[in-house]
RNA sequence: GGGAGCAUAGCUCAGUUGGUUUAGAGCAUCUGCCUUACAAGCAGAGGGUCCGCGGUUCGAACCCGUGUGCUCCCACCA
């Protein structure tokens, strides 16, 4: 069979998803395995996959895939969140464009609406997922908002709220008084406006004024109190007196309090509690009177006594005309400041105080934060427990109502009168509604459910155990054994909405942690440092890339240039990177085919000049390599295990490029058009195949393919064990290292010399112990160009010479010898050492050292002393011999 | 304003409890090679005041203090 000169990764990729989907290899049971189980973080309906996703999903996949070939029942859950905000926004978006407002429809038409728009957009995400290679088992492929899953999230809702956990209160949302709606946060653009700061002058009851400042002077309306900072020098003497509101002349009491800074305006803060949120909590504090001065559509109400019913902006123009001619405006000065506008109508938004649902945290977060601070609950890098600890004491309750029809609808139902029960249905409601009100004669005519749905998170916190149905179906096979789940994958913006709130749940509804490890990736940024946004334009298409580079090449680059923990700086170079190693994996397969035409006869194994394995040399390299691979796998293991995925990802690709091809596959290569050794070549097949084993989790497609290439093989890697790691033997190990080291040198001074790569040399060792240098004289004279070596007890004249620890070596070569260059060359070496060895006598002659060290490292100063005297004596003769 | 984190080669990062490190890797750079798997390659090399200052210690990239610069999260200021 003839190989492409290149990997052409994109007909095999799709080749192995379908062998591998065909034959079940994702699909996970119960059995008696060990489980390992992963739940996707649920991706948006509405997304379309970006380099977040990517990077997410390939180290889950990563730890997926190292768990099933580790012999675990490796089980990783697909699915989606239904996401309300961004839904909602994108099929109102899609209504506009056909001509259709929101506002026109009943709830129901607009979730069928929302309904068909999940069904043909919602998949897409999961779809792509595939193609990046992720082994997720398809058949469990769960929805926040399917039949089951939403039973359970009103039957959460129900329990909290019998626990006395759900509560209603008030809070200050975005008000759009054009669409007469509630506006997420994320709906309101902030932009930068030039504003004017109203200075206004309060009578005091006591005679005289005060002066506070404001860029809204109609909300002066609402005024309840006036706030000045304790410890204000200039209103000290006013603490506890009142003044009157300009215009309506309410009386209202200047109260101190810490919140007022000092040094804005006048240092006295007009309080407001209806329109503004701070004032709210002030308002709170002070049992403050709550004047809602504005209708549902901006302009002003009954309560605000003037200017009912005209408009907000023309209520300011005709005020400060009013306050200007009663004497009331003190300066009126240029100001800039931030205001929030609404995403829909581009109308200023309106801080508007209205009745929410809550759930109250301090207790839910109690066994969550010793969790995570005992470590019961692993996060890698640790350094997000003090964000989440820091969090997790000082946590805030949770607004759970969200002014929205796509979601789950808060399961509470009012009577006209405003009385409301809380129930699992309109049934259950009615026969508690009759009991509140005395009333046998309501019907379910006669109530009504709240039209607000509950926010996202309050679904998808229940997402690690009711994808195994560990609500609608307590006790259950299935979550009996997958549940807690082994490790979450997710991004650090999201420990706070998402993380936390899981470990709420998973005690609070399962009396259990919903995972063990939690493994935060880093933030994907474009090469400047940004975060990639829509609106910057620098997310880069991630299914082009893959056309261009192939998924394994993406999953490298990404995974390569993503230090655990840290951001990652997206540079399309790494994908190129990635696709470079495609390439010399696909090579070396290609020269191991080559060799697999050319293995050895009985006649040619016979022959006197052909090597084999039990030759000297060629049994060092094999043996040689045998234990380098051992050695690395057991790192790649240890440092999976401690989930440093970019640095094992690092070591596996130096071992396969460097040690693999530039070492390895080198020194056992036959001669030009020789045989190879039928023993040589099945071992390098041997240790090719394990190579594919363990790169196989980061690289699924190309090593699969590779792997079958190699030979007949009856199973698939993608769900091959791996083989068991033996102890390595540093001392060939080592040898090893001292092969390598000469050989680098022995090219190093053939390249300064400029002998040219063809120029054959000849050259002599001059060691203590040749017997160490025979064993690998082939080797040596294949890397070096050689065409003898021998070995020689005194210097060599005309010869270039080099010194490798306490050996030296002469290069004989038909070139001018460069003695001047050779000789700096020495003398730098020299001084280095003559640094290093004063920088050790400096440690070795310090008596406080020698007294306190640690007794093995006054052994190692020791050593190092003796070594480097050793090196400096080899160079000093090399020196006169010159 | 409240909190958290970071600062080591041109870039991105390793560097375990302070001592085999006058500091390692990848990418980039430079030099020489179209060598019979691979020029998307091979061989080799150069490159660092470990952010500044002070302290602890026999010994500091590592511990403590302080200054500077950057990043993120929360609240956003009448």
């Amino acid at each position: 069979m003839e190989l492409s000169k290149n990997y052409l990764p994109t007909p095999i990729e799709s080749k192995w998803y379908e062998h591998w989907l065909s034959n079940n290899y994702f699909a996970s049971t119960p059995d008696n395995r060990e489980p390992y189980t992963v739940v996707i973080p649920p991706p948006n309906v509405t997304g379309v996959l970006h380099m977040g996703h990517c990077l997410n999903n390939t180290i889950q996949d990563i730890l997926i895939r190292r768990a099933r070939m580790r012999g675990k029942n490796a089980c990783w859950v697909p699915g989606t969140d239904h996401a309300s905000i961004a839904t909602e926004a994108k099929v109102v978006a899609m209504l506009r464009e056909r001509g259709i407002t929101k506002s026109s429809l009943s709830r129901e038409e607009f979730l069928a609406y929302a309904w068909e728009w999940k069904e043909k957009y919602g998949g897409i995400i999961l779809q792509q997922l595939r193609k990046i290679g992720c082994s997720l088992d398809w058949d469990r492929t769960s929805f926040t908002m399917d039949p089951d899953y939403y039973q359970s999230v009103i039957q959460v809702f129900n329990d909290l709220y019998k626990k006395g956990h759900i509560y209603r209160g008030k809070r200050m949302i975005n008000w759009d008084v054009r669409a007469k709606t509630a506006l997420s946060d994320e709906e309101v653009i902030f932009k930068e406006v030039q504003s004017k700061l109203y200075f206004i002058n309060y009578d005091l009851e006591e005679g005289g004024s005060i002066t506070i400042a404001t860029v809204r002077p109609e909300t002066i309306l609402g005024d309840a109190a006036i706030c000045v900072n304790p410890n204000d020098e200039r209103y000290k003497h006013l603490h506890g007196k009142f003044a009157f509101v300009p215009l309506i002349k309410r009386k209202v009491k200047i109260i101190p309090d810490e919140y007022v800074t000092l040094d804005f305006g006048t240092g006295a803060l007009k309080v407001t509690p209806a329109h503004d949120m701070n004032d709210y909590q002030l308002g709170q504090k002070y049992q403050l009177e709550i004047i809602d001065t504005m209708n549902d559509d901006g302009t002003m109400s009954q309560a605000a006594q003037l200017y009912i019913g005209e408009e907000r902006f023309e209520v300011r123009k005709k005020i400060v005309a009013d306050l200007t001619s009663a004497g009331h405006i003190n300066k009126i000065e240029e100001y800039t400041n931030q205001v929030g506008f609404s995403e829909r109508t581009d109308v200023v938004v309106e801080p508007r105080l209205s009745l929410q649902w809550w759930v109250s945290m301090k207790d839910l977060a109690t066994p969550a934060l010793s969790a995570v601070m005992n470590d019961e609950i692993h996060f890698h890098p640790a350094k997000f427990k003090n964000l989440y600890r820091h969090w997790m004491e000082n946590i805030k309750d949770w607004c759970i109502s969200r002014q929205l029809w796509w979601g789950h609808r808060i399961p509470a139902w009012y009577t006209l009168d405003g009385t409301f029960a809380v129930a699992s249905n309109a049934e259950e409601a009615l026969t508690q509604l009759k009991i509140a009100t005395k009333n046998n004669e309501l019907s379910l005519t006669d109530i009504r459910q709240d039209d607000d749905c509950l926010d996202t998170w309050f679904s998808s916190w229940l997402w690690p155990f009711e994808v195994f149905k560990g609500l609608s179906d307590p006790g259950n096979k299935e979550v009996n054994y997958y549940y807690p789940t082994n490790t979450l994958v997710t991004a650090p913006e999201i420990i706070f909405f998402w993380v936390a709130r899981m470990i709420m749940a998973g005690f609070e509804f399962k009396q259990e942690q919903p995972f063990k490890d939690v493994y935060f990736t880093g933030i994907v940024r474009d090469k400047q440092g940004r975060k990639m946004s829509k609106s910057l334009g620098n997310s880069p298409d991630l299914l082009g890339l893959i056309d261009v580079y192939g998924a394994d090449a993406v999953r490298f680059g990404i995974m390569i240039a993503s230090p655990a923990g840290n951001d990652i700086l997206f540079d399309e170079s790494a994908l190129e990177q990635g696709r470079n190693f495609n390439n010399k994996l696909w090579n070396a397969l290609k020269l191991v085919k080559m060799w697999e035409a050319r293995i050895a006869t009985a006649e040619e194994s016979a022959h006197s000049n052909f090597v084999t394995i039990a030759d000297e040399t060629e049994g060092f390299a094999i043996n040689w390599f045998e234990n380098r691979l051992n050695k690395v796998a057991k790192e790649v293991d240890d440092l999976l295990s401690q989930f440093k995925l970019n640095e094992a990802l690092k070591t596996v690709y130096s071992l396969i490029w460097d040690d693999f091809c530039s070492w390895y596959l080198e020194w056992v290569k036959p001669g030009f058009e020789q045989p190879i050794d039928a023993a040589i070549y099945h071992k390098t097949v041997n240790y090719f195949e394990r190579l594919m084993e363990i790169l196989h989790p980061f690289m699924p497609f190309i090593t699969e393919e590779i792997y079958h290439l190699l030979k007949d093989q009856n199973d698939d890697l993608c769900v091959k064990q791996f083989q068991p790691i033996s102890t390595p033997n540093e001392v060939i190990l080592h040898s090893g290292e001292i092969l390598k080291q000469v050989i680098t040198a022995l090219r190093d001074a053939r390249n300064k010399n400029q002998i040219k790569p063809k120029d054959l040399i000849q050259l002599y060792i001059q060691t203590p112990n040749s017997s160490s240098y025979q064993s690998i004289e082939s080797i040596l004279k294949k890397q070096i160009n050689a065409h003898s070596i021998s070995y020689t007890n005194s210097a060599v004249n005309n010869t270039i010479l080099v010194n490798v620890e306490k050996d030296k070596f002469y290069i004989e070569a038909e070139r001018q010898l460069d003695t001047v260059a050779m000789k700096a060359g020495l003398l730098k070496d020299l001084a280095y050492e003559q640094n290093f060895l004063v920088s050790v006598m400096k440690k070795l002659n310090n008596e406080k050292f020698v007294a306190n060290a640690k007794p093995d490292v006054i052994v190692l100063e020791r050593k190092k002393q003796s070594d480097a005297e050793a090196r400096i004596k080899t160079i000093e003769e090399s020196l006169q011999g010159i």
